[in-house]
DNA sequence: TGGTATTTGTCCGTATGTATC
DNA sequence: GGATACATACGGACAAATACC
C-alpha cells in the first residue's frame, strides 16, 4: 500500500527533527517554502505539520511559523500505556518476555459483568486472566474479556503468544480506538500472589475499552501493573 | 472573539452526541448532508468530525460513515492530569481547596537543576514548593520552577492563589504545550510529612514541561499526587 | 454476481482574514 | 504601511471502500 503524500512529508520532517537537522527552538521553513520543496499544495503541508503538533514536536504561532520543541529524551526503556501490545513492547526493548495463562474460560455477560465492562448483557465472551513476565519477573496481571463473535477461536496457546497477532493474521481484525482510564489502587491478594511488587503496596490499574474498525467494542481489559515498571507519556496543546 | 465555523459545528455535534440525539453505535449524517445542514464546505465539516474523532466520540470508516462510540461514563469527580489547573479542577467539582506555600525562593539554574528540569543553565528561576488541599486534605505536593524572565513578579500570595490566573491576567502569558510523564514512586519523607497518604506507600509523580506561545519552556513542575485522588483518561485511534 | 450510487479519504487551487515582522 | 506567514473557508476533482439493488 503506497503511503499518502502528507504522511511522507510528516515522516520526513519528523525524522529531520529527530536528527537535529531542524534544531530545538528553530523555525521550520515556511509553509510556502515547504510547498515548493515537496511539490505539493499548502493544505498537504499543513496537514503534515498538524501531525507534528499533535506529537509535541513543533508548536505553531500565527504569523510567525512552526517552532521545534522536540527534545531528545533519554529513551526510557519502559513505556507502557501506549498503543503498543505487550509483545511489541518486549521485542522493541529486547526484553525476555513470557505470558502465563491463569484462567481461560467462556462466559455469557450478565448484569454484574456488564456493570464493570460495559459489554452488552447476553453476549458470549472469553474471560482470560494472564500474568506477563519481563526478564523473568511477573510485572502485569491482565484480566481480559473478548467478544466471541468478533474474536473467534481463541485458545490458551494463542493467549500465551499474542492475541493481537492472531487477530490481525487470522481474523483480519484490529484495535482502532482505545479508551483508557488509569488509577492507582491498593494491591489485592491476587496481586500479591502473582506479581513481584518490590515493596509497593499498590498497582497501576489501566482499564481499557477497545473498538474494532466496525465500531464494535470487542474487548474490555483491566491491566494491573507493578508500579516500578510503569511509565506513561502524554502531550497536549491548547490553542 | 467570534468562534470559527468548524468549532461551532464541532461543539454542536458534540453536544448532540452527549444528549443522545445521535446515539451510541449510530452513524452521523453523511458529510454532504451536514454540508447542507450547516451551510458550509465539506472541508469544514470534516474538520469538525476530525475533532470528535480525537475526543473518542466517533470513529470513521472509509465508505461507511462516522459512528458514535461515545458512552456516558459516570462523571468521575476526580480527574487530574488534564490541562486543567488545580483551581479550575477544584471549582468545577465544587471542592473546597487551599494551597500552602512551603518554599519560595529565587535561584539560578546550575548543572544539577538543568539535569532534571531541562531548563537552560544560567537562567534565573523561582523555585516553589506547595501543598494542595482538597476538602481539607493535603493531596498534592508541587515542586515548580518558573523562568523569571517569562513569569515576572511572582509572590507568595500569587502562588497561594493561582499562578496561571496571574499569568493570564497580568502578563498575557499562558501554557500552550504541556509534555508530561507519569510514574509511580515510593514515598519520600517529605511526602509522608505533608500528604495524607491513607496507607499508600507510593505517590503518582507527574513531571511536566510547559511551553508558552513563543515556544519557551518556562515551567518545570513535578507534582506528587496521593494515589487515591488520581485518575487519568486517555483515548487513541490508529488509522 | 455485478453494476451503480453513496460515502469517506486525499489532494489541489484560490480567496480572505489576521498576526507577526 | 508593506511584506511575510499562519488560519479559516470554499469549491472542485478523483480515488477507494462500502452499501444497495
Amino acid at each position: 500500500m503506497p503511503k499518502t503524500k502528507y504522511v511522507e512529508i510528516y515522516e520526513d520532517l519528523k525524522q529531520k527533527i529527530e536528527k537535529n537537522m531542524y534544531e530545538y527552538q528553530q523555525l521550520l521553513p515556511s509553509e510556502n517554502t515547504l510547498v515548493k520543496e515537496y511539490e505539493c499544495s499548502r493544505n498537504t503541508v499543513r496537514r503534515a505539520i498538524g501531525n507534528l503538533v499533535n506529537d509535541g514536536y513543533v508548536q505553531t504561532k500565527h504569523g510567525q511559523g512552526a517552532r521545534v520543541i522536540y527534545q531528545d529524551f533519554k529513551q526510557n526503556e519502559y513505556m507502557f500505556g501506549e498503543t503498543e501490545t505487550f509483545k511489541e513492547f518486549a521485542l522493541r526493548n529486547l526484553k525476555k518476555h513470557e505470558t502465563k495463562v491463569v484462567v481461560f474460560e467462556e462466559l455469557t455477560v450478565d448484569e454484574a459483568i456488564h456493570e464493570h465492562t460495559l459489554l452488552p448483557i447476553g453476549v458470549e465472551v472469553y474471560h482470560i486472566q494472564r500474568v506477563r513476565h519481563l526478564e523473568g519477573n511477573p510485572v502485569i496481571m491482565d484480566y481480559n474479556y473478548f467478544r466471541k463473535d468478533v474474536v473467534k477461536g481463541l485458545t490458551v496457546d494463542i493467549a500465551e503468544d499474542s492475541i493481537y497477532e492472531y487477530l490481525a493474521r487470522e481474523l483480519n481484525q484490529r484495535a482502532v480506538t482505545a479508551k483508557r482510564k488509569m488509577v492507582v489502587e491498593r494491591t489485592t491478594e491476587a496481586d500479591e500472589k502473582y506479581l513481584k511488587l518490590d515493596g509497593f503496596n499498590s498497582v497501576v490499574v489501566v482499564t481499557s475499552h477497545i473498538f474494532n474498525a466496525d465500531g464494535v467494542m470487542f474487548e474490555h481489559t483491566q491491566s494491573r501493573h507493578t508500579p516500578g515498571n510503569f511509565v506513561f507519556f502524554d502531550q497536549t496543546q491548547r490553542k
